[in-house]
DNA sequence: CAGAGTGTTCAGTAATTTCTGAACATACGG
DNA sequence: CCGTATGTTCAGAAATTACTGAACACTCTG
């Protein structure tokens, strides 16, 4: 087996995943393409043939998946065809969308809270739930300075294990 | 409506929320009982009542809930039923089964780059996001450990707003 | 402004996932 | 031990989700 074919069964593996971790498969796979290809930017025929999917879903893919951040779109380079690329943060993009479940998370558990008694069993759980899902929010945006003092400093050091 | 009703649309809305996040729906659902009750635990029978579900979800969703250590079954109290409640660190449990999906990235992201030259502009973008994966493996024990440290201690201060 | 190349939308269909119900297993209680 | 209460499994039904294909829209080009 080729190299490239041994890519694209890498990006398919990843693309499954992504889909186990709650996206939706189209976008998965088309993301990962986005990965994997060997050219600066892509388009949407190129995704079609590499996935052999429709025009349709991978319009829809490529359209959620420049909402939620993590591709661009090109300024056109005088093309007819539109190009998309990868964005620079994209995987901290993905990680920080878990806030959103974190945040819903959170809501329901102050919604329990709010109705139970201080006696009630399920108060005493809705507040450690709570608590441990505040921790947490509160703890991302630190975690993610760290990453990008560790990867953006001007002197990019050495990443490798020794 | 009165406060009990308001609760399980609480828990309702936590499933829902879980369920995006990637869990199946009865598991989601069954959890969500486990956290809202006032009981310190649970029968498969209450679960299949509050929930309208078949005796036969439940039992699969009570299976799936046990095998990734989000709720225990208890000694069993000289009856007839099984008792099942939510284990004390089930957030904690929940939030590292992450763990999981972030080592699938990690690999798929190394054989992406196993198998493209340093010249080939997927072998940068797949080092940079193998380079955000490993960090955030490696941050997440740390995390875990700084939650520990505040939740458990003999003098647990109060943790609420001012 | 007509034609060709791209991109988007959406109704219908295909595939997958999830749930149920009933038969089967297990264990306690008398 | 037998009867009953409870739990589990699994084939099929129901519901949901995802994909396709074709019609429509847009935009550049000559």
């Amino acid at each position: 087996m080729t190299d490239r074919q041994e890519q694209w069964l890498a990006a398919e593996q990843l693309a499954l995943t992504l889909t186990e971790g709650g996206m939706q498969r189209m976008a998965a796979r088309t993301l990962a393409v986005f990965l994997f290809t060997d050219r600066e930017s892509v388009t949407a025929g190129e995704i079609i043939e590499q996935l052999e999917a429709s025009a349709g879903s991978v319009s829809s893919a490529i359209k959620s998946l420049l909402t939620v951040g993590l591709i661009e779109r090109l300024p056109a380079p005088g093309s007819r065809r539109e190009h998309y690329q990868l964005r620079e943060n994209a995987w901290a993009t993905l990680f920080t969308s878990q806030n959103a479940v974190i945040q819903a998370m959170l809501q329901a558990a102050a919604a329990g809270i709010a109705t139970t008694a201080s006696s009630d069993p399920a108060h005493q759980r809705l507040t450690q739930m709570h608590d441990f899902y505040e921790f947490l929010l509160g703890e991302i945006p630190t975690l993610l300075d760290r990453w990008h003092q560790q990867s953006e400093p001007s002197t990019p050091r050495d990443h490798r294990r020794a």
